[in-house]
DNA sequence: TTAGGGTTAG
C-alpha cells in the first residue's frame, strides 16, 4: 500500500474556507492567508473564489476578483470560476471584463471559459458581445462543443435574434434537448406563445423542463387552461412543474385553483413543496383572505425547517396583513432573519392599509437606516401611508426627495398617491398642478381621483369639467361615464343621467360590478358590490 | 459547464 499526497490532512484554514457561511468569514480566511503568504497560492485562493461561485452577490464576486488578481499563477480553473461567478451575479457584464483579462494573460481560455462568458452575454442580452465571443471561439483551436453552442443559441434567442439562434441550432453538428430548450426558453421569456408551441411540437426531443417551459408560457400569458392542459398531459412532473402550475393560477388571479393544485400536490405525495411553492400558495391565501390556510402553511414551514428567505418572509407578512392580522405580520417581520426590499415594502404597505401610517413611516426610516435601498413600490407604500393618515408635509417631502435623494423617479402611481392626498385635504390647486405635469395619455387615473374629491367637497362645476376631460382622454373607458352619471344623479339631474347612460350604450361600454372576498369561520365568502353574502 | 418555478403597490 502506498500513501498518496491525498491522504495527508488538509490545512485547517482550507477546511474553514470551504465551510465559510458569509463574506466576512471569507475575509477572515483571506486575512489569515495574507499573513501566512498562502493567498498567493493558486489552490488556496481557488477555495476563496469558490465561495463567490456559490454565492454570486456582486460584492462577494468583486472580492474574489481582487483575490484572483494577486495570485502568482492563475490557472484556467480560477479564471473560469470568476467568469462564472460574475455570469451568475446581478452584474453579469463584468464577467466580460474578467474574460478580457484572461485573454490578455498567459492562460488560454477553454470551452468552459467560453460557455460562462456567453452565459453572461445571455444574462444581459449582450448580443454584440456574444457575437464577438462567437467569432473568437470559431477562431480558436477548440473543437465544436455542445455546451458552448447551446449557450450561444440562448444568447441570440434571448436578445431577440431568433433567426440567428435557429441557424446556430440547425447547424450544430450535435444537438441535445438543451439546444432546443435554449431557444424555447427565450420564446417563453418574450411571451411568444405561438412560436413556443410551434417549436415545442417540432422538437426532436423533450424533457420535463421543456414541458415546464410550456406550462409557464401559457400561465404567464394568463392562459391558465392551456397551462393546465399541458400540465395534465406531461409524462413526468417534477417540483418545478407543480410550482409553475400553482404560481400560474395564483398570478392569473385564480386563487382557489392555486390552492386546489397545491392540495393535489400534497395528496399525490409526488413532490415535497418548497419555498417557491409556499410563496405562491401564501399569495393565494392572502388574496382570498384565507387566514386558516395561511396559518397552516406557516406551521408546515416551521415543522419542515423550510428556509425563510426574503421572498417567503414577504409572502408571510403580506398574507397576515391581508388577512387582517397585522400583529402577526409584524411578528413574522421582526423574526425574519432574511429580509429584502420587498419584505420591507410589504410590511410598510400592511401597516399603511391598517391605518397605522406613523408606524409605516417609522419602518421606512428603519429600512433606510439599515442600508436598504427603497424602490418604486416602497414610495407607493409610504405615500399611501401618508395618505391614510393625512400627513401632507411628510408626503410632499417624500415625493420631492424620492428622485433626488433615493434615485427613484416618480411614476404615475406616485403622482396618484399625491393627487389622492391633496384632493382629500381639499388642496385642489396644488392637485391640478400635479395632474398637469403628467403626460395626457396617463392622466386619466389622476383625473378620476381628483374628480372623486371634487364631488366630496361639493365642487360640482370642477367635477363636471374634469369628467369631460376624462371622457375626451378615454372615450372607450367606463370611468368617465360612471363618474359623470353619478355626479348628475347625486344632484337629481336625471335627464342628464339618462343621456350619459344612452351614450354609454352607444359606445358599448359596460360597468363591471366590484367584487371582494373574505374568510369567516374558515369559509371564503365572495361579495359583489351592492349585494349581501353570496355563500350564505 | 448550458435551458426551468417565487413576493410586495394601485
Amino acid at each position: 500500500m502506498t500513501t498518496s499526497c491525498c491522504s495527508s490532512t488538509p490545512l485547517p484554514i482550507l477546511t474553514f474556507t470551504e465551510r465559510a457561511k458569509s463574506l466576512s468569514e471569507i475575509q477572515q480566511a483571506h486575512a489569515f492567508m495574507l499573513k501566512t503568504g498562502l493567498s498567493r497560492d493558486t489552490f488556496s485562493a481557488s477555495k476563496l473564489i469558490a465561495y463567490a461561485v456559490a454565492n454570486p452577490e456582486p460584492k462577494t464576486v468583486s472580492y474574489a476578483h481582487s483575490i484572483l488578481n494577486r495570485i502568482d499563477t492563475p490557472n484556467v480553473f480560477t479564471h473560469n470560476s470568476l467568469i462564472r461567478a460574475y455570469a451568475n451575479s446581478s452584474t453579469p457584464e463584468i464577467a466580460l471584463t474578467a474574460f478580457r483579462e484572461m485573454l490578455l494573460g498567459p492562460v488560454a481560455p477553454d470551452k468552459y471559459s467560453f460557455t460562462f462568458a456567453l452565459k453572461a452575454c445571455a444574462a444581459f442580452r449582450g448580443v454584440e458581445e456574444g457575437r464577438q465571443i462567437h467569432g473568437l471561439f470559431l477562431k480558436s483551436n477548440l473543437d465544436s462543443d455542445v455546451f458552448v453552442e447551446n449557450t450561444l443559441v440562448n444568447v441570440y434567442a434571448r436578445s431577440g435574434w431568433f433567426e440567428v439562434a435557429r441557424k446556430v441550432l440547425d447547424e450544430m453538428p450535435e444537438r441535445d434537448v438543451v439546444s432546443w430548450n435554449s431557444l424555447l426558453s427565450a420564446f417563453v421569456e418574450k411571451g411568444l406563445v405561438e412560436e413556443a408551441r410551434k417549436l415545442f411540437d417540432e422538437m426532436e426531443e423533450r424533457n420535463v423542463e421543456s414541458w415546464n417551459f410550456m406550462v409557464s408560457c401559457y400561465a404567464a400569458a394568463g392562459l391558465v387552461e392551456g397551462a393546465r392542459e399541458c400540465f395534465d398531459e406531461m409524462p413526468v412532473k417534477d417540483l418545478v412543474s407543480w410550482n409553475a402550475m400553482v404560481s400560474g393560477y395564483a398570478r392569473a388571479g385564480c386563487y382557489g385553483e392555486a390552492l386546489e393544485v397545491f392540495n393535489e400536490m400534497l395528496k399525490s405525495c409526488a413532490e415535497e413543496p418548497d419555498g417557491f411553492t409556499f410563496v405562491s400558495v401564501l399569495s393565494a391565501c392572502a388574496n382570498l383572505g384565507s387566514l386558516s390556510q395561511g396559518e397552516w402553511v406557516r406551521v408546515y414551514i416551521d415543522k419542515h425547517g423550510v428556509e425563510i428567505d426574503g421572498f417567503l418572509a414577504t409572502a408571510l407578512v403580506d398574507m397576515y396583513s391581508k388577512c387582517g392580522r397585522i400583529d402577526k405580520a409584524v411578528e413574522v417581520f421582526r423574526g425574519a432573519s432574511k429580509k429584502d426590499v420587498s419584505t420591507w415594502n410589504s410590511m410598510i404597505t400592511g401597516l399603511s392599509v391598517h391605518g397605522l401610517g406613523n408606524d409605516a413611516l417609522e419602518i421606512f426610516s428603519e429600512m433606510v437606516y439599515e442600508g436598504f435601498k427603497p424602490n418604486s413600490v416602497t414610495f407607493i407604500a409610504v405615500l399611501s401611508a401618508c395618505n391614510h393618515v393625512g400627513l401632507l408635509d411628510q408626503a410632499r417631502k417624500l415625493f420631492e426627495t424620492m428622485g433626488s435623494v433615493y434615485g427613484v423617479e416618480p411614476s404615475i402611481e406616485h403622482y396618484g398617491c399625491m393627487v389622492d392626498l391633496l384632493g382629500r385635504l381639499g388642496r385642489f390647486e396644488e392637485a391640478e398642478e400635479l395632474v398637469n405635469k403628467v403626460p395626457p395619455d396617463e392622466a386619466s387615473v389622476l383625473l378620476e381621483s381628483l374628480l372623486g374629491a371634487c364631488k366630496r367637497f361639493g365642487r360640482t362645476e370642477q367635477a363636471e369639467s374634469l369628467a369631460n376631460r376624462l371622457l375626451e382622454l378615454s372615450p372607450g373607458e367606463t370611468s368617465g361615464y360612471v363618474q359623470m352619471s353619478n355626479l348628475y344623479a347625486s344632484n337629481g339631474r336625471w335627464d342628464e343621467v339618462t343621456e350619459v347612460r344612452r351614450k354609454m350604450r352607444a359606445e358599448r361600454v359596460n360597468k363591471k360590478p366590484g367584487c371582494s372576498m373574505i374568510e369567516v369561520d374558515g369559509v371564503v365568502h365572495e361579495f359583489l358590490a351592492g349585494e349581501g353574502l353570496i355563500n350564505d
